[in-house]
DNA sequence: TCTGCGATGTATCGAGTTGATACATCCGGC
DNA sequence: GCCGGATGTATCAACTCGATACATCGCAGA
């Protein structure tokens, strides 16, 4: 069971999605989503695609060369309605773990798939998590600025503006999600 | 060998060259470190203090409870003389190592114990990679743009913006580094 | 008082992941 | 023609994570 971290999972549904694909041009693909960090190698696509075959997800052809030539043989994944269907309930999620670090990234890039509602739920819980971190790390430092050194005193800073950017970067999609289904952005907290 | 990611020991012996510390202690000053991204668990702390032990970098003392009351026993870690020797040596590397991603934050903790001409190298490297990053991103986008829906194209820029606020970060670094130095800011490139 | 409950503390294990490696074909430049 | 780098599928030892086990401490509330 488990069928991984999941997060392939939702990529890999997504992409075939778009159009069928074959493993090296899938991880290239899932790759670029998840950033330079955070990539994943073969030893953890190959088994998740045979986990999901297993599971009916997804199908796999044995592309033919074409007038016989001696084309090399590539395997094509592609989704089946099973698999489609698949997506759609994880795109329906709306929970936690959808803005939790592993996989915020990957839903968001699948946000054009997703219900207006849910994409707002998503963008707040990511909201909230980041503020929760940002509370956590600038207590830690009120409480140890004086014991630090010129550099890690920077690098705590470095990092609360990071968080301080993201959260603006947030507000700024969740203004214009509310915008777009007409909800005032003047309702709840600042 | 290998002793694990290398990180890790460097983290390890960094922070008990300040004092000695016990290994749940010692877990959440390296995860401090770290960030809540990159965090480690106690199944990579436990074999890296053992191999650093068997190494003779490190030693382990019993916590003796004092006056005999029933205080539950601590194993503190120290460096060893050995063991100062190596954070050394690994301060004094400044290679290609010192600023890729899974390092660089670990390095620049420890800048107040590193030479000036270290700091140097591996902040200007560390932009150096960041540049190449950029680049690879901008190029992909540049041929990809039309193609994007709205929200992953959202998230490139996003990406991008990061980079660039940490490229520019990198470059207030240096020239405070170069002004305290006494080099002119104003000799190479822009 | 005593009873849980969350933090502190050491330690291991199954399951999952990485980076290296193997092997083979394709294609552009010299 | 031939070399090097991209394309392509696939596996493995070494390593890591999250869960779990077990035990003590302090302390808030019945």
């Amino acid at each position: 069971m488990s069928r991984r971290s999941g997060v392939l999972e939702l990529a890999v549904l997504g992409l075939l999605h778009e159009s069928p694909l074959h493993g090296y041009e899938l991880r290239k693909r899932v790759n670029a989503l998840l950033g330079p960090l955070r990539a994943i190698s073969y030893g953890s696509l190959y088994p998740c695609l045979k986990d999901m075959l297993g599971a009916g997800l997804i199908a796999a052809d044995e592309e033919a060369s074409e007038a016989g030539a001696g084309r090399r043989s590539r395997i094509v994944y592609k989704l089946t309605a099973e698999g489609k269907e698949r997506l759609q309930e994880q795109l329906a999620e709306g929970g936690p773990s959808a803005w939790d670090d592993e996989s915020f990234g990957v839903r968001f890039a699948f946000f054009a798939q997703t219900d207006a509602d849910v994409r707002l739920k998503i963008l707040e819980g990511r909201r909230s998590r980041l503020e929760e971190r940002r509370e956590k790390v600038t207590s830690a430092l009120s409480r140890t600025r004086e014991k630090l050194d010129r550099y890690t005193l920077e690098l705590q800073q470095h990092g609360l503006e990071s968080v301080d950017r993201e959260v603006r970067w947030l507000n700024e999609l969740i203004a214009t999600e509310r915008g777009s289904v007409g909800v005032r952005p003047r309702s709840t907290q600042s």
